[in-house]
Order: structure tokens, then sequence, then C-alpha cells
DNA sequence: GACAAATATTCGCTTATTCATATATTTTAA
DNA sequence: TTAAAATATATGAATAAGCGAATATTTGTC
């Protein structure tokens, strides 16, 4: 019962952070980006941006493919665009929808 | 404007916390009530909570109105019902309408 | 003014997060 | 099988966030 409630601030927690929260926007505006392309935009160190990966892939807010030598993410959580917008995030009103692209 | 995201990611990670989740989730729910009814409800120590409420305070998603010897907090951020229900938050979709009541 | 209730703040300590640097893994191509 | 590109992980140090305990502040009452 309080269980649910650390897992809604870990959520949170997890959403707390400038860097996270570009690549979100990112995905959600460009609904599929490799790590290659998504590297030069968001301008940081690649371990720094491959970790923030790991901790919205770890918890299940995005999704990883790889192709090749490169990995596509794209956002799986469909809370995300909705608390974002919410939260008066630009990036999260506009590509609503390219999500279905790039898809199978 | 990334000071922008820096202010977004803030905003989560002060949502980030089960004890601040609470106090939120309940003031959303009673619409206005003083830190004496929260203390039993939420059962945390009475510093605990004061320092929580310090948190949303001083950042804008509460206000606090002296009352005699009691303070009275509401939810001041109209944000924060949508992002909590968003989230899943059960708490943030009922208690809607005593918002306007207990006012002046 | 003295005291109690309600609330807030300070202090030292512990735990969590984050970063930079170095290194490892996987894949493609030669 | 060697090399290079793309991505991930490990490590150790720095910073931030958390808590409990003690103390301070404000208000009402006598």
């Amino acid at each position: 019962m309080q269980d649910a409630l650390k897992e809604q601030a870990r959520f949170f927690r997890d959403l707390g952070h400038p860097i996270r929260l570009r690549i979100l926007c990112l995905l959600l505006r460009e609904g599929r980006q490799c790590v290659c392309r998504m590297l030069p935009e968001l301008d940081v160190p690649q371990p720094t941006l491959s970790r923030h990966l790991a901790v919205l892939r770890g918890h299940g807010y995005i999704e990883d493919e790889r192709e090749g030598a490169m990995v596509f993410y794209r956002v799986s959580d469909s809370r995300m665009r909705t608390i974002l917008a919410a939260a008066g995030l630009p990036c999260a009103c506009a590509g609503q929808d390219k999500k279905q692209l790039g898809g199978m």
C-alpha cells in the first residue's frame, strides 16, 4: 500500500533531472531516435547520456531496439506525454503524430 | 533557457518523496488543512512534516495561512491535481469540490 | 510574565545521486 | 582477426537530500 507511494515518488524523482527531461522530450517529439543522433543534439558526454538512458529504461519509461550497431529508443510509458505537458514542458505538446511512425 | 528545464526538473524532484506526495494528496482531498490535523493522519514526526511542508511552500506549490496558533495549508499550484492524477495517484481524482470550501 | 500548544528551524550524521574518467561490450567492415 | 564505431558499465570522488534530536519561534491563556 505504501509501496505504491514509494514507486510514485521514484517515478517523479526519475523525471527530476534536466538531461532525462530532455531525453524524454526529444523522444516524444521524434517518436524514435538512436543514441548516436541524440548525442549531438543533447550535447552531453556519451557515458552520461547512456547512464540516464539506463535509468529511464530500467524503470520502464523507454524501450530500446537494437538495429545493427545502433540502438533506438522510444517512450513506452503512456503517462509521459500527459505529465510533461501538464507540468508545462513545451516539448510534450508537439510531435504527437510522429509517435506511430517508425513503428512496425 | 536551460534554466526553465532545471526548474522543471526540480519540480519533479520536489514531488519525488512519499511524504510530500501524501501531503499534496491530503490537501487536494481536503482542500485546506492545518498542520495539527495532518500530523496524526500522516503519522510522521512533527519536524519531518514541517520540513517537507517547507520544501513545498518554498517552491510555491502550497500556501500557508496562519489562524491563531494554527497554520493552514492549501495547494496553490494549479498543475498539481492534473499531474498527480496523470501519474496515477488515486487521491488526486477525489475532493475536487472541497477546494473552494473553507475559503475566506 | 510564565507556561503550554502549534509550528518551524538548526545541527550533525547517513544515505542517495551525479559526474568524470577509464574500460568493457557489441557490431560492422576490412 | 584487427580495427573502428556505437553503446554500456564500473569506479571513486563530489554534491545533494534525508533523518533524528534538540532547540527556537509564535500564539493563546492564565
